[in-house]
RNA sequence: GCAGGAUUAGCUCAGUGGUAGAGCGGCAGAUUUACAUUCUGUUGGUCGGGGGUUCAAAUCCCUCAUCCUGCACCA
């Protein structure tokens, strides 16, 4: 055993004990042990990604979950890997490329492929490393890529099985485009933000009735010239009379004019309050203008090309240009033709591109789409509890969205991603395309789909095809997944349906999700705005463990998390502590490798500090079963720091100073069965120090079979202590003793004497045990001497307090402000007379007394009794001090 | 527009029917030999407003306000 230094230096520990852990093999389960299983997969990361404090909080609550299960005895996978993640990928590494002057079309798809997956062995995955330094106890042998060779062919299947099913189709449709990745997106991927427009007020002449003219309000005047009729409201009687007529569109300018007209439609859709009441219908660039289009016939005409530059279809005017530029060249053209009425500001949503995070383009195109498999089935999963969601609200969230599904867009015009395994004939471009897991024998023949598919078509399959036979025949369905809400409907989902469509079983059966954290303007993190901090310099900071803790005792179940340093450094600080109290322990002498209790004769301290370390112990596994990770968290630094370590170990010095061995021993006994307790309790939450103090201390070793605490299989259970009345009085006497500590140092601090500073105490007591806890009572006060004198005068210049022992006297030398402390005195006694007032006014309400459960009355009663003496006393001192 | 969440001490947040709490901050003090990443004492709240249910409400119900998050959207 070596000594212990100050101050805990956590990085050199962390690192060896991580190092020692894989090399022993310990976050490796055996499918084939009879242990009972537990198993998480964990959400696999951006191959591309670095970790983020959303990891971070992610995977220490699964780090949590997967270490208690181990200490429970329990056979535990947890399953690491990472996400090929399509668009994120393809774009670090177009952004490469795209310093050397090249694209990816330039490399052609076989070298630009090559070229991403040279990325990836050389900068992929650094999240992993990240996750290990984090101190994460997955299964590294067993981590996968959802674009290894297996997991891939399960992707293809997948598709296969689907299609063969008639579940998968492929249709020209308006999809979300992304003009910057040069591909279509799920709904999923479009996210809603209002934006700061403007509303364009223009006219166009009825070509019937020359010089009559309709306005007009658009918010995107540079698709005119994709616009294919003119729409009103067959109700509105301002304008049901031009339906039939023609409109003259007024872009692309230079068409001659019977190129130019567009008929005017009634269609229901069109709103008579919003604008003028008369909408443009552009087809090709608005999913609703495509529904009226497709009800009344209409032709789409597509004027801009897949990176959202306008084509020669949109006139000489606006051609080339990029949309947005081409907005403010239709705006100058509008005007110059006397044809712009007003603009006025106007706030609307606009849809962006989750990755690359400019406005998204509806576009007509051919799409691959899913019909949804075992809908049903799924969201009964989750009604009925079978998949039980945490917290339970996310249920109707997910219920929402099950209900109103749409299919799901899985084509991607990418080229990293799971090739979609459809084949069409070179020969018969007529015949339907061969689909199959396997290309067709004669290839030469066929020319394979060149489109990917989703990156979340793969992810969906995580929690079983990331798994072998055996594996899957032990750990799947697995027990728990633990994610944020944001992803609720991309990966959760997906699971839930897949999980019943190919494993007919659910995949998991608890969901815990997250809250987001947020920066302490309450923002969310995010790159851009740079409010991110660093996990990875945090944990040079204050190490992985007072990371983790810190965040831990922060994260309320569910809720969103304002992140805060501070939190963090009292983290690191809490680690400190833990450290020390080690140190002390280990300064008086070697320890138990197995602390027992057995015919230990106990101090009351000691004692009271068992029965709370009890129900710390049963608090803590209620907690787990809500996963309630910051109340274990705050319960366990309240135990350790405001119970054992300002309390039991200052009282304990009595025994462990005094010169009486058999209550010394008893003490540094009690002391070792508390760290031997708590050791195992944080471990999962500071999985580093634990394993490292647990050695320190002499508790690893030969004695427990596998030496080390992360292998410990024995999560704490209560003592054998007595139960009961006789625990419940010597708890009182010793919360007592402390109230009256307590009591004696707010003296001092009245009266100004330093903590430091000897003084003498007097007692007059009002219990009969007062005498043998003096020496004890004296030592926490720093008193010269205390003595008891049941008789005591009480002389007026005497400063005095109350406490459940007695009356305190503390004798100062010099003259003492009697009016001063007559003053506080009196303070004290409003506050009794006002809780007496309260208790008392309860008492005297007869349907209280009538209504309430007799238990509380009687508690009332208790409380007025204890008020009532203390105020007699309070009086009595008052008036000995002789003060009017 | 619909749904959900939040509103408690200066700050960040616990607390779901029975005496309003923690940490940080502030203030006052302490180097008492595990720890200044420490210790002691103290300050500070009509629990967002209003109404209701109940013997009893921060807690349950209604309503309003503000903020946040989804979903759906009218050009």
């Amino acid at each position: 055993m070596t000594e212990i230094s100050k101050a805990y230096e956590p990085q050199a520990v962390e690192e060896k004990w991580y190092a020692h852990w894989l090399e022993e093999g310990c976050f490796t389960p055996d499918p084939a042990s009879d242990k009972p299983a537990y198993s998480i997969v964990i959400p696999p990361p951006n191959v591309t990604g670095v970790l983020t404090l959303g990891h971070v909080l992610n995977n220490t609550i699964q780090d949590i979950l997967a270490r208690r299960a181990r200490m429970l005895g329990r056979e535990v996978l947890w399953l690491p890997g990472t996400d090929h993640a399509g668009i994120a990928t393809q774009n670090v590494v177009e952004r490469q490329l795209r310093k050397e002057k090249k694209t990816r079309h330039d490399l052609g798809r076989e070298e630009f492929l090559k070229l991403v997956w040279e990325w990836k062995a050389k900068h992929g995955g650094i999240i992993i490393q990240q996750l290990k330094r984090l101190g994460c106890s997955c299964d590294w042998s067993r981590e996968r890529f959802t674009m290894d060779a297996g997991y891939s062919r399960a992707v293809t299947a997948a598709f296969v099985d689907l299609y063969k099913k008639g579940l998968i189709y492929r249709g020209n449709r308006m999809v979300n485009w992304d003009p910057l990745a040069l591909t279509a997106l799920s709904d999923e991927e479009v996210i809603m933000r209002p934006e700061k427009g403007v509303l364009y007020y223009f006219t166009v002449e009825i070509a019937e009735e020359p010089g009559t003219a309709l306005t007009i309000a658009t918010t995107r005047p540079e698709t005119i010239p994709g616009d294919t009729a003119i729409a009103v409201n067959p109700n509105d009687g301002r304008y049901a009379r031009f339906i039939g007529m023609h409109a003259v569109r007024p872009l692309p300018h230079e068409l001659p004019r019977e190129q130019k007209l567009i008929p005017i439609i009634g269609d229901d859709h069109v709103e008579f309050e919003f604008g003028t009441g008369v909408l443009k219908v552009t087809p090709a660039h608005d999913k609703a203008d495509f529904e009226i289009g497709a009800r009344h016939g209409l032709p789409v005409v597509d004027i801009m090309n897949p990176d959202a530059v306008m084509n020669e279809r949109a006139g000489q005017d606006l051609a080339g240009l990029d949309r947005f530029e081409a907005r403010e060249a239709a705006i100058r053209k509008l005007e110059e033709l006397r044809s712009m009425v007003k603009q006025e500001a106007y706030e609307h949503n606009v849809g962006f591109s989750e990755r690359t995070n400019i406005p998204v383009e509806p576009r007509l195109s051919d799409q691959w789409f899913l019909k949804y498999p075992a809908v049903e089935k799924s969201a009964e999963a989750v009604r009925t509890g079978e998949v039980a969601f945490r917290p339970a609200r996310w249920a109707a969230v997910y219920e929402h969205w099950m209900a109103n599904i749409q299919d799901w867009c899985i084509s991607r015009q990418l080229w990293w991603g799971h090739r979609i395994p459809v084949w069409y004939s070179k020969l018969e471009p007529n015949d339907p395309p061969y689909v199959g897991v396997e290309p067709p024998p004669d290839m030469e023949n066929w020319e394979q789909d060149t489109d990917v598919l989703d990156t979340w078509f793969s992810s969906w399959l995580w929690p079983f095809e990331t798994m072998d036979d055996a594996t899957r025949a032990k750990f799947y369905p697995t027990t728990d997944l633990v994610t944020g809400p944001d992803i609720l409907f991309f990966w959760v989902a997906r699971m839930i349906m897949a999980g019943f469509e190919f494993t007919a079983r659910k995949p998991f059966a608890n969901v815990f999700f997250t809250g987001l954290i947020r920066d302490g303007q309450g923002r969310k993190m995010s790159k851009s705005l740079g409010n991110s901090p660093d996990p990875l310099d945090l944990i040079a900071k204050y190490g992985a463990d007072g990371l983790r803790f810190g965040l831990m005792r922060i994260a309320p179940q569910g809720q969103d998390i304002r992140f805060d340093e501070k939190q963090i450094e009292e983290g690191r600080n809490f680690a400190n502590k833990l450290w020390n109290a080690a140190r002390f322990r280990q300064m008086h002498g070697p320890g138990a490798s197995v602390p027992s209790l057995d015919g230990l004769k106990l101090s009351c301290y000691s004692a009271d500090i068992l029965a709370r370390l009890d129900s710390l112990i049963e608090q803590v596994g209620k907690s787990y079963e809500e996963y309630r990770f910051n109340e274990i968290g705050a319960s366990l630094y309240e135990f350790f720091w405001s119970q054992y370590c300002d309390w039991y170990v200052e009282a304990a010095k009595t025994e462990i100073f005094a010169d009486q061995p058999e209550a010394k021993a008893s003490a540094l006994m009690v002391m070792d069965y508390v760290l031997w307790t708590l050791l195992r309790l944080l471990h999962p939450f500071m999985p580093h120090i634990t394993e490292e103090l647990w050695e320190r201390l002499g508790f690893a070793g030969p004695n427990h079979g596998a030496g080390n605490l992360v292998m410990f299989a024995d999560f704490p259970v209560k003592t054998a202590l007595p139960a009961g009345g006789v625990i419940a009085t010597v708890q009182a006497q010793v919360a007592a003793v402390y109230a009256s500590v307590t009591a004696a140092r707010n003296l001092r601090a009245e009266y100004r004497v330093a903590s430091s500073k000897k003084v003498n105490f007097i007692l007059k007591p009002t219990v009969t045990w007062a005498a043998d806890e003096l020496p004890t009572l004296s030592r926490l006060v720093n008193a010269e001497e205390l003595t008891v004198e049941p008789n005591y005068p009480a002389p007026a210049g005497v400063p005095r307090a109350l406490t459940p022992m007695g009356e305190l006297y503390m004798p100062l030398e010099g003259a003492v402000d009697t009016a001063a402390e007559s003053e506080r005195i009196k303070k004290e006694i409003a506050k009794v007379e006002a809780e007496l007032a309260t208790v008392r006014k309860k008492l005297e309400n007869q349907s209280f007394v009538a209504n309430a459960p007799a238990a509380v009355v009687q508690e009332h009663r208790q409380r007025e009794t204890d008020w009532a003496a203390k105020l007699g006393q309070l009086t009595r001192m008052r008036d000995a001090l002789g003060e009017p």
